[in-house]
DNA sequence: CGAATATGTCAACATGGCTGACATAAATGT
DNA sequence: ACATTTATGTCAGCCATGTTGACATATTCG
């Protein structure tokens, strides 16, 4: 990013006390909750999001190129890693995409091998989808890489796993949240499920 | 995003109550440190930052279709809006996009009236941008959209304002930590000197 | 004065969204 | 049994936003 400041003046601080400049405050009204919904914009924490989430991506991005996937390469392999034998119609309202949209990534992940398709046993108009095991690897390592950062970041700035949890999910819409919640408990279920066979 | 179950079992738990039903494990090997590099992944968590981040530019999306902007005509607003007077250079260097892309979407900010240049005063080849009023009004509203949503997950999640500033931190690459934590404090100060005029 | 710098612009291309229209097979309802 | 609905796929084209490469202009600097 090198330096965006005109003037030389430019002081290398510590090498990364977790939080050291970014004090909690840029000047009066903040914590309180007494103000008339004017608060003062939390630019900090709207530029951190930004950054954080920049490279909490970025981590799978370096991996993803050496197929030459994209990012919507990952959230597809990711859904369907996550929910073996997902529906077509199911998947496209988890990423709220087009078919069209989906189906040129989808074909790239069938032709290398990631994900395969059958035929719904109940209802054979159904394409369910699931990963190969060479898919299953691929979201694997994925996932490991933000997985890492994410205890890094627990571990480094002194929150617990569950405040973390709690915050990411309350900066959620509300209307989302139980679908969110719902879908997540769901996939931890029926992954595991997949385990123990 | 309805439900991804095939079978009826749906079952509506409670309105949303904050991390209701994440509690905080999957299994086994989860919060110690004393695994080998080996632990599960934190599929809630990836999942979680993943709507999350939907929702957080969700909301300025919206108010952009207006003017029939893009998150990308955002970026560029929030960053002349944080930097006044800041070089295409500096610019390009924040945004980390090539001066093509720029260009086109700065374009059309300044064409409606967003944004200004004028001529460096030291350096005449030198393009400063800047915000106009009806710029600094439109930047205003999108911050204050994403602050209300830090302020309810914060007070929701019952973290505090400094440990999400540390956890997100935190999810920032080690490398950028330092020009990130710059590059606020700068634009705090280069803010706060433009306002007491 | 000549080289380096700051910026702009033209052209072409890639990715990943979108809409609209239409095709096919299987399930479902009357 | 047949008509309708559903699940999925596909063709064609558009849009937003990123990319590379090449080149033009003005200004500063050594």
């Amino acid at each position: 990013m090198a330096d965006i400041n005109v003037s030389p003046a430019r002081g290398r601080s510590g090498t990364g006390a977790p939080g050291s400049a970014l004090g909690s405050g840029q000047g009066a009204a903040q914590g309180g909750a007494a103000d008339g919904g004017a608060r003062d914009p939390a630019y900090d924490l709207i530029e951190l999001m930004f950054f954080a989430y920049r490279d909490f991506v970025g981590d799978p991005d370096h991996v993803l190129e050496r197929y030459q996937f994209g990012r919507a390469h990952h959230r597809v392999l990711h859904f369907v890693y996550r929910h073996p034998e997902i529906r077509v119609a199911d998947l496209l309202d988890i990423l709220k995409i087009t078919k069209q949209s989906l189906a040129r990534v989808l074909k790239e992940l069938i032709e290398q091998g990631f994900i395969q398709q059958k035929e719904g046993q109940v209802d054979r108009r159904q394409r369910l989808l699931a990963v190969t095991e060479k898919g299953r690897a691929l979201a694997l390592e994925l996932a490991r890489l933000q997985t890492e950062r994410f205890a890094r970041a627990i571990a480094q700035s002194g929150t617990t796993r569950d405040q973390a949890v709690r915050f990411l999910y309350a900066m959620i819409d509300p209307e989302s949240r139980e679908d969110v919640t719902r879908m997540i408990t769901q996939a931890d279920r029926a992954l595991a499920r997949t385990k123990e066979r």
